[in-house]
RNA sequence: GCCGAGGUAACAUAGCGGCUAUGUGGGGGCCUGCAGAGCCUCAAACGGGAGUUCAAAUCUCCCCCUCGGCCCCA
């Protein structure tokens, strides 16, 4: 099966072929590092984290890297305004943002790059581009010169002409041409600086990616990824700086996912409608969040609300309720012969893959655990069930799993309750039942369901579980 | 204005030339002392209009509407 991604370059559905046969290199942005990352971030992070993993899962060894801005406009505002230095402000967002998305389940990337450490290699870059006539400086400042291009606007597909003719933008007359983007920004005062040979100042917005992604991944890399807000103008600026520097393809396959709206807003920070992972995290599990997140396919729009994580969280149950009810069947399975499920589990995980390969299309692979899961329910009705096939679906589940991070680990009991206690106290409820005692019976029930034990009567006698 | 992503049953989402989808919700049934879970089943759909085709939710054209980008933003 192939691997097929829509790559926002060439606006099409392309078959995935990394650069390297085995190693596959993926940057994906990350955050300005001076305020609690929202639900958007937590879209885009647990997106990536699929993709990685389904990119992982193809056989490729993935080099992941996310990168922390911490010297842009909101960070040198906020140090200003907490009388902080910039590092301790990213420290603790850093820190805040390791605590959000590890609660999420996201896996942590292999490199996170700090813009902050990588100045020298920046101001070279910038260096390297004026060298190069690609980039010129004017009054302390360092800007791109889109003119000196050929392909401005490949990947947001914008024409030069277009882009002027609409523009409102105020045009800086330190500028040659109004869309020429900075490169070096000399400081205002009061400000944080570094040194440059043009001024005290900073870098300018895109270039830091341009050269930590390129550090750490080699000047033509396979994947970048990102939201789909990014598109234009700071990925786009990214391709130009970068080619201008090497010469060669800068990213093979760009990614981008939708963005989360609140209502008909998107969430952002401008707009002050975003709720922070930490107060998602307060209303609801995080493996519902997740799956809320991921029962849609990564470049659509989520709308964020009550009503879609309620209905989200019920939907998740009914998978959770059919994983634990397999999980409760380990003990009381026989060693049935072959009774050919053990094949319907590993259908279900092709079926789990091609959805994946398709873009990976998270809806479509869970969608297809609820074909799954309602086959595993029908079998679990039958007379009985193999061993085998109880440990084939287990399996199925614990890949999906592994995959999306949806489900909750099996429990185990404690509080000293034992399997044999739990069997007495069936027993005692059904001798209860039995004489239409059922106030004692519900009692039983009620005492067990305090000590995280749910009884639920079927058909072919009364099984339990660990709520 | 220019670029991009979309408009699918009550709602949320897949599908993207022939197989009528997944979940939540709703109706009916099975099971049941009650509860829970599950199973079976029913109702319900492709923004509008032309066209291509034996066949269109899926392709083409036109129109309408929504969202995003063009200062910052995952």
């Amino acid at each position: 099966m192939t691997l097929m991604v829509h790559n926002t370059l060439s606006g099409k559905l392309e078959e995935f072929v990394p650069i390297n046969e085995n190693e596959v290199g993926m940057y994906v942005c990350g955050i300005n590092t001076y305020d609690d990352s929202h639900m958007g971030h937590a879209k885009a992070a647990v997106t990536f984290d699929v993709i990685r993993r389904h990119i992982e899962k193809k056989g490729y060894k993935v080099k992941y890297a996310i990168n922390f801005t911490d010297i842009e406009d909101h960070c040198i505002e906020r140090a200003i305004e907490l009388d902080i230095p910039l590092k301790e402000l990213a420290d603790k967002y850093i820190d805040e943002y390791f605590k959000d998305m590890g609660a999420l389940g996201v896996r942590k990337a292999d490199i996170y790059p700090i813009a902050s450490e990588h100045m020298a290699e920046i101001i070279q870059a910038i260096e390297k581009l004026i060298g190069n006539g690609f980039a010129y400086e004017s009054g302390g400042d360092v800007y791109f010169a889109v003119d000196k291009v050929e392909n401005y606007g490949q990947l947001s597909n914008r024409k030069l002409e277009d882009m002027q003719a609409g523009a409102r933008i105020d045009v800086d007359d330190k500028k040659r041409n109004p869309m020429d983007f900075t490169l070096w920004k000399a400081k205002k005062e009061g400000e944080p600086f570094w040194e440059s040979p043009w001024s005290e100042g900073r870098p300018g917005w895109h270039i830091e990616c341009s050269v930590m992604s390129m550090k750490y991944l080699g000047e033509t890399f396979d994947v970048h990824g990102g939201g789909t807000e990014l598109v234009f103008p700071h990925h786009e600026n990214e391709i130009l700086q970068s080619e201008a520097l090497t010469g060669k393809p800068f990213v093979k396959y760009w990614l981008h996912g939708g963005l989360m709206n609140v209502g008909d807003d998107k969430m952002s920070k401008s707009l002050c409608n975003f709720f922070t992972i930490k107060d998602a995290l307060k209303q609801y599990d995080p493996l519902v969040i997740r799956f809320f997140l991921l029962n849609t396919q990564y470049k659509k729009i989520i709308d964020f609300n009550d009503k879609a994580l309620d209905e989200a969280s019920r939907s998740l149950e009914r998978l959770q309720n059919t994983l634990d009810n397999v999980r409760g069947m380990v003990d009381r399975s026989v060693d049935a012969s072959d009774d050919g499920f053990a094949d319907v589990a590993k259908k279900a995980i092709e079926n789990f893959d091609a959805a994946m390969d398709n873009d990976f299309n998270t809806r479509d692979a869970i969608a297809s655990i609820f074909d799954f899961s309602k086959d595993v329910n029908k079998y679990l009705e039958g007379e009985k069930s193999s061993r085998e096939s109880i440990e084939a679906i287990i399996r199925a589940f614990e890949e999906f799993n592994d995959r999306l991070t949806i489900f909750r680990d099996a429990k185990s009991l404690d509080g000293g309750l034992t399997d044999q206690q739990i069997q007495v106290m069936i027993e005692l409820r059904q001798d209860a039942r039995a004489k239409k005692d059922f106030e004692l019976a519900d009692q039983i029930r009620d005492k067990l369901k305090d000590m995280g034990v749910v009884l639920e009567d079927t058909a072919d006698g009364v099984k339990w579980k660990l709520a």
